[in-house]
DNA sequence: TCTGGGGTCCTAGGACCC
DNA sequence: TCTGGGGTCCTAGGACCC
């Protein structure tokens, strides 16, 4: 039995999750732009012709957008999110052992039987999501992770149709040596530039080099890819695990110098990364929250953080938003006008785990089953139906992202507008 | 005027232990 | 008097990804 790694990559997926909404953006040029519309972040094939860069700051592109009639789209995340879902719980109900890679991303497992063919099992996998979800993918196949990326990319190639299989080794000998080194996955502009200057410029030279050698040059992680383009599994299928992390932040609007309304928004990024936290089951054992002015300015910088120890691992929005905020207090400096602030959770652990702190008090019981009611009721009806005093804005404000161009939430939308309790 | 947000893994070096 | 050296843990920083 052959093992093979499938991957599954959604088309511009932030432009196909709008085109399966509004038609009209079919075979037109339509971009997706990052929070507070700032950076291109998804562009359709048309706006790829039009040699749009990913990445680039909109305000630049802009006359060159509108000249050149491309749609804008602010990033609607809701709908991102629920689409991808709706393509991942799909592409489950062909295989159990899948990696949700990212947003738009999965790693598939196929165990190949003598007698089986992985065309025909692609070939149902692409064309049931487009009929389940109406998002298009590419997929990709190869003996690794590695090859199977590689793979994808050829997939999107017009000739291809969307499917392409690099389980071959005559294929891959006929493919990597056009493969350029920095755009093999893992590699990038920094090491690609390392590798050209030991004479390695393409896939099948990498492959081809001394594991040795490059582990050496550049680490265990390069040389975890020459196994791998070798057809070795060095990397396999991440069962999913909760993260040790989360982080929430976001660019204003405005630039702001007030106090309180700097700690009105990490007051919000609180509630948003503490749900998530709780959304995998975990506590946080610290956080850190940071403060930072906008460095395209020419104007005086502060970016300062600061990291915060809880006595006990903790999961409740209350007590965390009480140390955010006496964080705030302690590296807010008067006079500077701060463009972006944030919030990480730190050192996530199973909220199973039950640790003692100092004096032995850890009942959780009051505060989880408080937050439950909390959650069950914004996943009811909509996020931020219930949810600390301290937000008292309603709506809009001075701070939060722009969004000049946002599409409806057409799959996950409330009648109700925000309560504050 | 306007320049995203959220993650992971690896390594080197220091502290500490035996 | 002799002042080694290996193991482990932690942290900061660097690199990568989408």
């Amino acid at each position: 039995m052959n093992t093979l790694f499938i991957l599954v990559d959604c088309n511009n997926f932030y432009v196909s999750c709008e085109r399966v909404f509004n038609p009209s953006l079919i075979n037109k040029p339509v971009v997706v732009l990052s929070n507070n519309d700032g950076c291109i972040i998804a562009r359709s094939n048309e706006a790829k012709l039009l040699n749009i860069p990913m990445g680039a700051p909109f305000h630049i592109y802009k006359d060159f957008i509108n000249a050149h009639k491309v749609k804008v789209y602010s990033s609607n995340y809701p709908l991102y999110g629920d689409m991808s879902n709706r393509v991942m719980n799909s592409l489950s109900e062909f295989n159990s052992d899948l990696e949700v890679y990212s947003i738009d991303e999965a790693f598939l497992k196929y165990k190949q039987k003598k007698e089986s063919s992985i065309e025909c099992y692609i070939l149902k996998i692409k064309e049931s999501i487009i009929k389940w979800t109406g998002i298009p993918v590419s997929i990709g196949v190869g003996p690794t992770k590695t090859l199977a990326k590689i793979a994808n990319v050829l997939a999107k190639k017009n000739n291809h149709h969307g499917i392409f299989d690099l389980s071959s080794k005559i294929k891959q000998d006929e493919i990597l040596k056009d493969v350029n080194v920095e755009n093999i996955w893992g590699i990038s502009k920094r090491w690609g530039s390392k590798l050209r200057m030991i004479g390695i410029g393409n896939a099948q030279q990498l492959r081809d080099s001394s594991p040795r050698r490059i582990r050496q040059y550049l680490g265990v992680v390069v040389e975890r890819i020459v196994y791998e383009l070798r057809g070795v599994v060095c990397l396999d299928i991440n069962e999913i695990l909760p993260k040790k992390n989360i982080m929430c932040s976001r660019s204003f609007s405005n630039l702001i110098s007030d106090k309180n309304i700097l700690k009105q928004s990490i007051m919000e990024y609180t509630i948003r990364a503490c749900e998530k936290m709780r959304n995998q089951n975990t506590r946080a054992q610290s956080i850190y929250i940071f403060l930072q002015t906008n460095k395209f300015n020419k104007g005086r910088q502060h970016n300062e953080g600061i990291m915060v120890g809880l006595n006990i691992p903790c999961s409740d929005t209350g007590p965390i938003i009480k140390l955010a905020s006496s964080a705030i207090d302690r590296i807010y400096k008067p006079g500077y006008l701060y463009q972006k602030a944030g919030i990480m959770l730190l050192d996530l652990i199973s909220a199973n785990i039950n640790q003692h702190d100092f004096f032995g008090n850890t009942n959780h019981s009051l505060s989880d089953n408080r937050m439950k009611v909390v959650d069950s009721l914004n996943k009811k009806f909509g996020p931020g139906t219930i949810s600390n005093g301290i937000l008292k804005y309603k709506g809009k404000n001075e701070w939060s992202s722009k969004k000049y161009y946002l599409s409806n939430r057409y799959t996950t939308q409330w009648d109700e507008l925000p309560h504050v309790i």
